[in-house]
This record gives structure tokens, sequence and C-alpha cells, in this order.
DNA sequence: GGGATTTGACCACCA
DNA sequence: GTGGTGGTCAAATCC
């Protein structure tokens, strides 16, 4: 798909497999253990998703996880944002497009994150905003 | 082996 | 025409 040249800077390189620890900050979704500070509540929809990109965004300072359908029919993306700053956990959800599949089971999470959406749209509250502009 | 996830790089669009 | 951002893909890795 990607027509043109295929640079491999990472050709012969890395490998030892050993150590690739250190500082990694990723997305986790549940609570830690009881440590009264790890609150990511990742609104789970019901559906799954397959994580194809992570990038920070200079423009509002977060960071930006890419998600999209693993239906074939489904063209449905989602996008997640959380700041890494202190401790704000501003966890901001975006879904873009829509199912092409019922949603399997009923999910009264989603209920409740429907209706934290409708009260406040854009409130500095710890919450998920959720938005589907075209279809 | 398959599936999922990760990171980096390239690309497209806009100022 | 260049620079920058945002967005997506591709390969590698892990389970
Ligand atoms: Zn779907």
């Amino acid at each position: 798909m990607n027509p043109g040249v295929k640079i491999f800077p990472t050709a012969t390189a890395a490998r030892a497999g050993a150590s690739m620890e250190g500082e990694e900050e990723e997305v986790e979704t549940r609570e830690e253990h009881d440590s009264g500070t790890a609150r990511l509540v990742l609104p789970e929809d019901g559906y799954e998703w397959r994580k194809y990109g992570q990038k920070y965004i200079q423009n509002i300072r977060k960071w930006r996880s890419y998600f999209r359908c693993q239906k074939q029919n489904c063209m449905a993306k989602k996008r997640v944002e959380w700041s890494t700053s202190g401790e704000a956990d501003d966890v901001r959800v975006v879904y873009d497009g829509m199912h092409n599949h019922s949603q399997g089971p009923s999910n009264r999470k989603q209920y409740d994150l429907l209706s934290q959406v409708l009260r406040d749209q854009s409130t500095s509250s710890s919450s998920s905003s959720s938005s589907f502009p075209l279809s």
C-alpha cells in the first residue's frame, strides 16, 4: 500500500530482547490496585477495538490513541485523548463512523456514559466525552 | 500460527 | 514553496 520506498532504519539492529521497560505510559484501563491514584476508567462500549496508532497532539498537549473497530463491515473508529501531566485524568473518547453490526449484548455502562455526555458536554471534570459527527 | 499491540516513519492537508 | 500537525500504515514483538 505504500508505494515508493521502504526505508528500514531498524533493519539489523535492536534485538537483545531484554529489558525494554523503564518508563512506559500506557493507557492502563482499569484500576490498578488499592492505591487511590490510578483511576483511569476506559469507556468500554462493548465493542472490540484494535489500536493502530498513538501520537501526542501538540495542539492540546495531550496524548491521542487511535482505535479501529475489528469488524470488516464496520468502519467505526475510536479516538481516545488523555493528558499525562500531574494527575488530571482527562479521558476524552471520540467515536467516528457507525457500526454495521448490532451491538452484541446490552451494556449498562454505556447508558451511564451517555447520560454523562448528555449532562455536560465539555466541563472540566474527569469524564469522557463522546461525539459522532458524520455518518 | 494467529492475533494483538507497539513504535517509527510517511503522507496529506493547511498556514 | 516550506513548515507543521494530524492521521494512517507497516514491520516487529509479545502472548
Ligand atoms: Zn463495529
